[in-house]
DNA sequence: AAATAAGATGCAAACGTTTTCAGTTACTTT
DNA sequence: AAAGTAACTGAAAACGTTTGCATCTTATTT
């Protein structure tokens, strides 16, 4: 049974001043007296008083909370990006409401309608692909939206939408073209599946789009895909390196299809690198520590999150003079030890 | 500038009935006549009504939110333990809000306060070791708590908590009991480090023990100690590993510092399990797919993440009528190819 | 046919805040 | 010394619900 707790007027009582003034005390400190706050702060201590949100929110506009809707908890890339995104949140005082949506778009839209039942001041959602009820539905109510992660690959798509992330085509690009420029021909590539999520179709595009400047076509029984689960990569990847002709570099959509890529290769009694260059993308927690240390090109997950915390403040408090901008984050070519030149 | 939508009166009124039906129309459907049912249903839509859970959490009890704080998100096995979590409560109609205190409890305390003020109708809290604040401030508020992860070792601990867990004790013994029985004698140990963190130092009580039971006691420059670390963990091993006497076999306090001290040993040349025998406790995510496969202990913390759901959903719900208990979860050994009997 | 029960609804008070507006005091300026 | 200003404070209305109580129908029992 929930217990109703002392309330701002027995505080007010207690500390002989009014409930207004205890309300300005908890909520803008210097609009009151020194030696008033003092004693409401006795008084509030003396009384075990706890604010009410809810009440507050009732009337006042606010509600210091933040919705977030991730796509999965259980992969570490994320992970780092959650982790810094909710830490700085509440450092700046708000409080997170989360979900997973499992890379389906109908639970994202449900969980977004949730947070605002519960009147959330700002949304973080990932990546750029959502229905668009949501950003109808956000919109009516003044609440702001910020996708983070990546951005859209055609530069003009949803000019609207605030984003901060890092550009998916031009990190494939990357990953290709470091393994291009190693004197590899004998390419092949284990993607990453695309449901509800662009962030692979781009990286894809990205690889493939470098390979060609390279003048290089693999076959496309080279082109793999597979989703980002350890088991199901590391069985594609064996199956592609037992084939007669094998490739002298993989690609690999992400870190976890390229440690799962390395096990196999290892396990089949191939060298990394002297056998097969293998190139990752995302550097997730442990490639830098694995045999060989893996060369892959670092997300900055950390960055992201704590500019994405900076940034919907901003945007909650001066919603009219920040107009939507799109922030593209860096990325950082980490060369380790799973690629080497082809004739070194 | 939030935006004050339509409300349950504006529904009333286009719907031809009055605010208290369309209340209960929302938050009890049965206790409405179907006809009127529908005509809420239609208002409510064409008005794009959306509850105000704010207010009613001001009138009424329930808030439909859950508090949980989590060490750090950044572990795949509290990722697994969050994913199935929140994921039930949601769909249980749970709103989640999400802390981490970085194996900080004043971290912690602050989170749950302001949990508090946020109104949650429970608490969900990681492990047994907790400021008393927080017992004393959720006991006070009437707010349900529930602690999961792991039992407290003595089983008289906290008799008034509910708990929803494994045994870290009998883990720790079963690690060290494989590894005995393997006919090692020769073992080292790498604990994880145990600052706020009762489930570090159960487990190492319960190696140390099992491996007593079997007359070794490990010299204590191979009892090491190093922070769930890949890094770290990584140093520790090839530092251990490289001096004159090698134990045949290393207990890992965790997974991570198992994947750490193969890797350790696999640079040094060493074969697994042939030179050495690595034991994990976990079962993380990768564990089976390593090379070689790790020898572990599941956590099924998929499963405590079910159970736990489901628990706090009914202490919320009958409050009374459900004393505090003690659920241990079992674990599950893994047997993989990390291991061998040292003379076979 | 009357009495009773059950079902559905409405009225209005409450929930604990915030915030506008006006008032009081004390300090500064002329 | 009067006038003006700044810093605090209080009274009271408002926020959008929920819920106890009363009322009105309709169905069931006698």
């Amino acid at each position: 049974m929930k217990i109703r707790g002392s309330t701002i007027t027995d505080v007010a009582r207690k500390a002989g001043t009014s409930p207004a003034t205890v309300s300005r005390y908890f909520s803008n400190p210097d609009m009151v007296h020194a030696d008033t706050g003092r004693r409401i702060d006795d008084a509030a201590t003396a009384l075990n008083y706890i604010r009410n949100r809810s009440a507050a929110a009732t009337r006042g506009q606010k509600t210091a909370t933040i919705g977030m809707v991730v796509p999965t908890f259980e992969s570490s890339i994320f992970a780092e990006l959650i982790e810094h995104l909710t830490t700085d949140l509440s450092t700046l005082g708000q409080t997170v409401l989360i979900a997973s949506n499992h890379y389906d778009l109908d639970r994202e839209v449900q969980a977004v309608k949730t947070f605002a039942e519960h009147g959330v001041d700002g949304v973080i959602l990932i990546g750029g692909q959502h229905d668009p009820a949501i950003t109808t539905l956000l919109k009516a109510r003044g609440i702001q939206l910020l996708c983070v992660w990546n951005l859209p690959q055609d530069k003009s798509d949803a000019p609207e939408i605030d984003m901060i992330g890092i550009d998916n085509f031009e990190l494939g690009h990357a990953a290709a073209n470091h393994i291009a420029d190693l004197g590899h021909r004998d390419i092949a590539c284990i993607f990453g599946s695309s449901d509800g999520n662009d962030r692979a179709e781009d990286r894809q595009h990205g690889i493939l789009s470098a390979l060609k400047n390279h003048d290089i076509t693999p076959p496309s029984n080279w082109l793999c895909q597979t989703r980002y689960d350890l088991r199901m990569a590391r069985v594609i990847a064996t199956d592609l390196l037992k084939r007669d002709h094998r490739p002298s570099a993989i690609i690999c959509g992400n870190d976890v299809i390229a440690f799962a890529t390395i096990w196999a290769a290892q396990q089949l009694g191939l060298n990394i690198p002297q056998d097969l260059s293998v190139m990752g993308i995302g550097d997730f927690k442990g490639a830098a520590d694995m045999n060989p240390p893996l060369s892959t090109i670092r997300i900055p997950a950390r960055f992201i999150g704590q500019m994405a915390a900076r940034r919907i403040m901003d945007m909650i408090n001066a919603p009219d003079d920040t107009p939507p901008r799109h922030l593209k984050i860096e990325f950082e070519m980490k060369m380790r030890q799973s690629t080497k030149g082809l004739h070194i």
